[in-house]
DNA sequence: CAATTTTAGTAAGGCGGCTAACTATCAGTT
DNA sequence: AACTGATAGTTAGCCGCCTTACTAAAATTG
């Protein structure tokens, strides 16, 4: 399973202040900050990825298998190539690979659109149905845990940063026009 | 630049709510927290991997040649492919394959250690180092823009939160001794 | 001192992402 | 109706991670 380096362990704010004074637009704060979000979003990814190991699929597979069942709710849904590439942020030549190893082991089933031969319907077979029902009661178990750290004040001000540093993320890697100052670097 | 599937859109408490009448060891507020956590940190990602990509060099890379930078201070460090591999929580065939491409670029250089002939020691080039210190000042002003839209408090708790999260991760992808529940799974 | 175990680094092959380019199809324009 | 532009999905090749297995070297054991 594909993993990201990252620091097994992080400089210590001292480290960041001395850095600092070298790099002026170094905020000891901010950095700290920063490292601890890839630290933290790697070490859970990590131990998700585990999970998903030890029922022979991927992250990718997973998150796309999920977009294509059917929940109860206004959930995220998709049930084409091209709307599963925009939900899952990714291009649609990744998901054609996606889709190719989970038609091949059974799980979906791909049909020509015959209102529109672009595209292609997608739907999770019987056996996918079958394995999602099987692996999510153990998902949700395990993000419980991953959280249970935390208590129930601290899940929602975790949410509540978090959702802040997400805007501010794709408000930075919007057009140009958004932000001169990071067409600059 | 290699990515992740992320959701785009993340769905709505009442969704998670809903699911957990299906599904009992979903707490919303937990699983909230989870989705918020992997999207901040994909999108963070892929902040910083546009900035990598704009300087030629991907964010592996950069963490061995962080980790190889002589720096100020107690910072993690290190001279040799293990423990590089160690310090950025990858394999050492991982490593092997950065200091490929690094040495044919030029920026590092690695050398037969002669008090232990399995060992290699490794070194940023000139080169390295001048690429090091051309990519540092905005690396570190985007870091600071990317957490921008959080207070000084608001970095500091975000860092403690994370850490809680960091730690319960760890504990979970120990040995099955400490968490014979995890075993389980 | 010899045998065994451990460590270090690499090679090979696989997987899952990317980009670029392609074909097929549909939508819009003239 | 023909042409142009946009959309959908796929293909090919590349890159960066993995695991496994290997060789070489050092450490440990008896």
């Amino acid at each position: 399973m594909q993993q990201r380096l990252v620091l097994k362990d992080l400089p210590r704010y001292e480290c960041l202040v001395e850095a600092s004074k070298q790099f002026p637009d170094l905020q000891p704060a901010a950095c700290e900050a920063f490292m601890h979000l890839i630290r933290a979003g790697e070490e859970v990814t990590r131990v998700m990825n585990a999970h998903f190991a030890a029922h022979n699929i991927t992250q990718g597979r997973f998150l796309v298998m999920m977009l294509l069942m059917e929940k109860e709710g206004n959930c995220p849904r998709a049930s084409t190539p091209a709307e599963l590439a925009d939900l899952a942020s990714v291009s649609r030549a990744t998901i054609t690979g996606l889709l190719d190893t989970l038609e091949r082991d059974g799980y979906v089933l791909r049909r020509p659109d015959p209102a529109d031969r672009r595209q292609m319907s997608v739907h999770l077979t019987i056996k996918g149905q079958e394995f999602m029902h099987g692996i999510l009661p153990g998902h949700f178990r395990l993000i419980t845990q991953l959280m249970g750290n935390l208590s129930a004040n601290e899940q929602q001000t975790l949410s509540r940063l978090l959702t802040k540093v997400s805007m501010q993320a794709a408000s930075l890697a919007a057009p140009a026009a958004d932000h001169p100052a990071a067409a600059q670097s």
